[in-house]
DNA sequence: CTGAAAGCGCTTACAG
DNA sequence: CTGAAAGCGCTTACAG
């Protein structure tokens, strides 16, 4: 059995100090050569530059930020139960948000909130570690977001809340799904039944609001009979499957695609085709759908953007420029063999 | 159109400075009281801690950081390019990590690493923001690595590599395919099919040996009809379950599940029953699989685990403590429907 | 244009 | 047991 120790060799860093040193000239005019700040003759500003190329010194970013009372860190927050759907948008939305991040020499901390336990957000925002926060589409009731409100850190929402002071970065679930139940009707579906998630996910709600905007459009009535909320189990996806069929639906629209892939299983299941029998599409599109036969139509959002757009917004606001409340973006809808028209 | 704009108000912290003076005493007992480290009197101590307790001070991590040449920071490398499979892995390995992270006080740093773009790695390195970094399970040739060696920053691999002077920590795929194959062939099967996934891989890679360890063990021929590698496209897993319907194999064991949910397809498109005419098992049991009709048969890794763990080896080696180079942790069978003995 | 000095909020020999 | 002082690696008025 191989066993590690770490030697720590003292590896001592070149600093400012070094620099002033061999260059004989002040810390001060060092300091200035880096930020640009302060006046300082090209001469020496291109002196230190190279010698700054030639030894491979990083400033540390560390006592930076001390000295200013930054810390050039933003933390995200990430739900310690998440479900499968939700993982692409997270993987995705992190991405983007780290892209941006270190594009402004921002670094971004992880932050897990399980539930209402606040505990790892607290110590972050008592240790001083971050500048500000991007909290993850979440629940309805957002405790995290009354902390922050109540300590003054900055932040942000990657997604959308009702409470308008609070800044916010989304996806257009509703004109999306708008969009797409219209392109729906329009090409002659008159039975458009809706199988939707947990309510407790504002997402879920602004996904069924655009839906019923487009019957409303469409001068559809809003049946109970096609509706189904919080289908968060599979018995109750089933169930609403079932009743969709009673109920002579020529389309069932799923909320997002772990409610579609379990609608299509549950088809196959019953040897109901699609799109012959049924025509089937689904609200968001990961990679969950990717290889069904038939392909599935659906919604797609760029959730990298998404969080590159978040973090910049977040980014603006500690720097104290002013920025948009809510910002919307856009979608892609995708149709697909599962809305083929047979007839 | 709500502008919102950050005032930022001084909003000043309290720091020991101010303790020191309210009660009295030097900056310097008061760190002592804080730390424990040194002589200090109970007495003393306890109004110190009274005052902080009753002020709700916290300490300025980041400034104690820089007078002891730490950080407190640890970073997280994510895939750019992560496949849907994986993502249960990394959100659960992620949530351990910063649950043992924050156990020590530690945070942890996201640090993205696409392909062998080590921009933001190095970034991270130069800014000097991090004491040691955790990478996750990867590809066979791993840049990110030789780039931490070089820069002698202390690493450890959630994963495995053959390279057995790099630090380690993984679930035991190994024992775990060997002994889940060895189940199914104690309950009769003698033509066990394998569809694996890319062999860019070494998770692949190793739970190929455990599948051969166990046809060896049971004296079977390890036979190229039975065994397909690097089926990474439905193309190739489609060919895959073709070939070993025509193989009469009794029994397919898919490498992940997205594998398995792509056989499973397939095999229900084709009107094949399982486990009727054919079992299926899967090596990784995540969330893709759960709701499946017949439930499938699976290897249960714990990945939360394996983060805390990875991270507390780090930290011990950082702190400079002895560790283990390779570190496997156990793993869990649960035998379901799909292998269900139907003769 | 440049520098000496104080400061960010902590720690840690060293001396008493 | 306690404190004055120097230091971590930067920045930033202030003065020249």
């Amino acid at each position: 059995m191989e066993i590690f120790r770490n030697d720590r060799t003292e590896n001592r860093k070149i600093t400012i100090a070094d620099i002033a040193e061999a260059l004989q000239i002040s810390k001060t005019t060092v300091s200035r050569a880096i930020s640009g700040k302060g006046r300082i003759s090209e001469e020496t500003r291109e002196r230190v530059m190279a010698y700054i190329a030639a030894t491979d010194y990083k400033p540390n970013v560390i006592a930076k930020g001390l000295a200013q009372h930054k810390t050039y860190n933003i933390a995200l927050t990430i739900p310690g139960d998440c479900n499968l759907v939700d993982m692409p948008f997270f993987q995705n939305g992190m991405q983007g948000i780290c892209e941006a991040a270190s594009a402004q020499d921002y670094d971004v901390m992880l932050v897990t909130v399980t539930g209402d336990d606040l505990g790892n957000l607290e110590r972050m925002a008592a240790n001083h570690k971050v500048d500000g926060v991007i909290l993850s589409r979440s629940m309805v009731h957002d405790a995290a977001a009354g902390f922050l409100k109540s300590q003054q850190i900055p932040f942000v929402l990657m997604g959308t809340s009702k409470d308008r002071d609070i800044l916010q970065v989304d996806n257009d679930h509703r004109a999306g799904c708008r969009e797409l139940t219209e392109r729906l009707i329009q090409s002659g579906n008159t039975r458009i039944g809706l199988v939707g998630g947990s309510r407790t996910y504002v997402v879920n709600r602004i996904r069924q609001q655009g839906y019923e905007d487009a019957l409303r459009g469409a001068r559809l009535e809003r049946s109970g009979q096609l509706i189904f909320e919080d289908c968060d189990t599979p018995e109750k996806v089933e169930l609403a499957v079932e009743k969709l069929l009673e109920a002579q639906a020529d389309c069932i629209v799923c909320m997002d695609d772990a409610i579609c892939l379990a609608v299509l299983q549950i088809l196959s299941r019953k040897r109901v085709p699609v799109p012959e029998r049924i025509q089937v599409a689904s609200f968001y599109d990961s990679m969950l759908l990717l290889n069904n036969k038939p392909a599935v139509t659906s919604l797609i959002f760029d959730d990298k953007a998404l969080g590159a757009l978040t973090c910049s917004v977040l980014l603006r606001y500690i720097r104290g420029d002013e920025v948009k409340g809510r910002t919307l973006l856009g979608y892609e809808i995708i149709m697909r063999d599962s809305t083929r028209e047979t007839h």
